[in-house]
DNA sequence: GTCTATACTGTGATAGAC
DNA sequence: GTCTATCACAGTATAGAC
């Protein structure tokens, strides 16, 4: 009989602390905004003192990275539970796909704020937490592929129309809908422009 | 004879130190980003000592609100100047419109990060810095209705996707242009979602 | 390995003298 | 208007207790 899996207990508890203290960074960034969030506030809402953070973070951009490596694992997670439930006809799976995005940008405004847009102005997101936006723009290319747009340079108009709309809505009226109702539109057109089959969702105005 | 116009040599003076600031910032934030404008580094250049600022500027978001609005001045008047020869075709007038303001963009990326996207987390600009840009919205509707663009949201998709592929490629490859290329592909898919007549600039693959 | 205590440096901002 | 002096607060470094 083999040796049962070893707990490494001491690693589980260092990972629950990293946890802790990425949850109450997540608090405060919700509650006050991205700059709201510092180290001695991080510190007292997990009951430290200030420079004990840094047995589990290098540094403040170090826990900025790991809130971005987290909210793209999270939407990558989300990626995938969806996969099963895109509609098959290619616009619809298309309008799907975005929406999804967009929905997840939506709920979550700082969070959107940290994966896209270079909101904390020395952060620059390490390689590690870099890696499931890879992942999700990968999954994106192969689905894209999937319903037959694989040119070049397509899955980056598309995601750039996205953002485009998404970075307007926030930007401009955040909470409201002027920008990211176009959504249905604006991939309407993008399946034009690829080629897509099938008629449009919504007839031209 | 009627008095001769009185200049205010005060005001001059005082606007001018303004500039001299303002010039001051814009070099530092050129040279090392955004992050880089310290009130100290700013004094420093305009050979005061960094609490004599506050006579000229209120705090120093005060000073990024002033860059804000001379940022949107300066394509206002590029604006302005190149009404005048854009051409006749609407294809081609839409494309050179919205080309001059990737070059615009991509010309001062620090520039373009201050005026479009919220890099400066706790800044929001001034109802005077922010008039500027309104005029700039309004001019390029009117010259979108000029070539026959005029219904709802239609500017504002556009500027959607403009705005979506310039952050694209500041944000994932600055100084390329994987992004940016695809804008004439782009303006005409923009032209064929909105009903623009006369052929298509580029052929479709 | 983890946390505390203390201290250093740099930041934006204020008060008051000249 | 500009200066000097000073403040409160930030992120961070280090030494040492457990």
């Amino acid at each position: 009989m083999t040796a049962a899996p070893k707990r490494d207990r001491l690693a589980e508890r260092r990972e629950a602390t990293r946890a802790e203290i990425l949850n109450a960074a997540w608090e405060i960034a919700r509650a006050g905004g991205l700059a709201a969030v510092t180290l001695r506030e991080v510190a007292a809402r997990v009951g430290m003192q200030p420079p004990s953070l840094y047995s589990h973070f290098a540094s403040k951009n170090a826990i900025y990275d790991g809130m971005f490596g987290q909210a793209w694992a999270d939407y990558l997670l989300v990626c995938r539970q969806s996969v099963a439930s895109v509609p098959k006809p290619p616009r619809k799976a298309l309008l799907y796909m975005v929406q999804t995005f967009v929905d997840f940008a939506l709920v979550d405004p700082v969070r959107f704020q940290l994966m896209n847009q270079r909101m904390v102005i020395d952060f620059e997101p390490s390689a590690a937490a870099y890696a499931p936006s890879v992942q999700v723009m990968t999954l994106f290319r192969d689905q894209l592929a999937r319903i037959g747009v694989s040119a070049d340079g397509d899955a980056d108009l598309c995601v750039a129309i996205v953002g485009g709309l998404v970075d307007a809505q926030l930007a401009n009226e955040p909470g409201g809908q002027r920008w990211t109702a176009q959504l249905p539109r604006a991939m309407d057109m993008f399946a034009d422009e690829v080629g897509l089959p099938a008629p449009r969702l919504r007839r031209r105005r």
